[in-house]
DNA sequence: GATGAATGAGAATTCATTCAT
DNA sequence: GATGAATGAATTCTCATTCAT
């Protein structure tokens, strides 16, 4: 509130902001354990201060509720993902180079959360159950507006035809199957067959749209 | 409270049977309301109780907890939907001609939980989270099967070519489709766009795998 | 909820209300002792439960927060008092036969709530704060419309001429001057000087309320 | 922040009272203006903070806790309250003539805590349950006292008769009716109303307290 | 089978107070 | 003097489950 501005111009964090980003992170990390190995049914407030060092109170002085830390920290993983999707789509040639853009993306999207999916499952439910289901969509949207300007990229042409109902479909069977894939434990597929599998719906779908968008011209 | 049993020698079943189915369909039909209405977070047994008619007590005679409540539940309606798409596919020309087996599959998919989309979203949540996510499926494989060996429907031989991980796939993406549309409230998009595009998206899915399938011998 | 009604036409109290009864009555009870002896502000949950000797989930199915208690606790106690005022007014010469009406309701009001002068402090300061002051009124308004149908009671035809705020002035006075002496440990003055004296306030203040009203007739 | 500290040969206090009396003024400012407008429940260290502009760690080295703010607080409107009392007494004839001393001391009396009722009744009932009662009849004892030494007023020469207990029963009869009034609402009665009846009220017991000498002699 | 009163562990949240800077 | 991040004991309230009737 007071948020004096001494050292102004100068990057470095203040020993507030400091501090206030150490107590975070802890408390992300904390829950983030805690999920991930007990699930989000056992999750409380308490435990979350013990494994993170801090006192229960100290969770209230950074979040308003238990159930703004959850929407914090996906949040901050969408935002994590959105950007390692970007790199994955603008740095073309790391490894393998006949991997599509939208497989490299989708790769990404699936090691996101930094592998943890007991707890990406639980985010991503959190997310849905509580309204924000729509900033979910978030790094898939912008694989698609990426694809619309690639020429080379199979199907990138007709994402321009994607109305915005596909777009909804196409990203919430997206969001669908990893988080299935999460919450199941990811014993069913490999990382590396869903990613292919996942590439696959997409470019199918968006091809069929692109068709179906000529036909009614 | 005084239920009067005839003992005439009819053919229904005992009298206690017929009790019992009773209790367990003012049960369901009480948690089906209440999870409509107030979401499963506000479902207490308490609350189930007083709806349904029956003592807190009587929903311990017929059910372990709470939870498997939800789960019975699931597992009716699920064999429900499985019927009706079975009548779906099976008795081809209803009202409409013109729409392919694999869409009025995706209607009776649809329709399921008797519009009642909040319960579905919370019934489909339980059976994930508690390990129960394969008999999610049960519609999608019985759909899948009954095209396999129907030859004039489009893309009915390519069915033949799905391979287990692509089931899965498939299946995922459509329950997660269906989910995230009941969550968020159904206002998205009109059960028909939903049921079209679902529809797109299995048969270009399934095309693409044939296609491949092809391919790779 | 479910009061059934077996057992009709017969004053013996089902066993449902029996026990609860016996609860409330419990409550109450543990409530009144550690108001009394440790002041409201100490007063929580956990403790009457315990004292009661019922759990703490008991308390709350009767009533729906601590505060209720508060409330209900006042308005039996207030009840009592009426009823002891009403019983002073009617049964003349109990004991002392040259006291007046008016100082032997003031007696059944100071002698109530048992004499736990912390309770009734209590009890009170939560009426007025929680905009129930008005019932606390009642006990002296039955005072008032008793003594305005009594001719040999002094004053008693000036009573006719009080008008609705000169009551509400009385009221308060007589509630103010209890409260404060309660709260106060009861230590200042004794119950009998207390009587007398809330006795004289009173017949005098009507007093000249009715002179005031012969004057501007 | 920055308060700037001048040092000039001026006869005001220290800088350091100074500085003093600025955060214990805007401490209390802080405070009333919340009482007034959430209710003491609502009061918490961190509003006051917060709303005054310093940090909670500056309350405390001003008061030992919480509490001892609402007690300091009192005392000083008690302190202004008797003030103004006195300057009511003693100042006859600013406004109306034909009101008695008593009427114009009741107006300050009404008037006292600068109108902030809710103030009013929370810091009183926090006097009271804190075992500082007495101290809230100062301002009626003043009155009491300086009506002793005038003749002409009406009742003047009576209140030389009043017994300690009588002065204590005027007092929380008066102080009573104001706070079940603040607290209220102010709303069944005009403040005029009020010191009206509140005029009669005394004057008539003082009356009565003077015969009452008589007689006994 | 049916009941529902009673339970009590457990959860979220608050807030006066401290203390290192 | 001033600060405000951190604390954690304390409190209210919930609700799945049991069991005597």
């Amino acid at each position: 509130m007071t948020q004096s501005k001494r050292h102004s111009g100068d990057t470095r964090r203040t020993p507030r902001q400091q501090r206030s980003r150490q107590a975070v992170d802890a408390i992300f990390e904390a829950t983030a354990r805690l999920v991930e190995s007990q699930g989000v049914e056992r999750l409380t407030t308490a435990r979350i201060a013990e494994l993170s060092g801090y006192g229960v109170g100290t969770l209230y002085d950074y979040f308003p509720d238990k159930y703004a830390i959850l929407v914090a920290m996906a949040r901050r993983e969408l935002d994590t993902i959105v950007k390692s999707v970007q790199q994955a789509l603008t740095q073309p040639d790391t490894t393998k180079e006949n991997t599509s853009a939208t497989q490299k993306a989708m790769h990404a999207l699936v090691c996101g959360f930094g592998g943890r999916q007991r707890l990406r499952g639980a985010l991503l439910t959190t997310m849905i159950a509580s309204g924000h289901a729509s900033e979910l969509s978030a790094p898939i949207e912008l694989i698609v507006n990426f694809l619309r300007h690639q020429d080379q990229e199979p199907g990138a042409k007709e994402m321009n035809r994607l109305s915005s109902d596909q777009l909804y479909i196409l990203t919430r069977a997206v969001v669908g199957i990893i988080r299935a894939w999460a919450m199941e434990g990811c014993t069913r597929l490999s990382p590396h067959t869903l990613e292919v599998e996942l590439t696959h719906l997409v470019q199918n779908y968006v091809h069929h749209a692109a068709c179906a968008a000529d036909q009614s011209t």
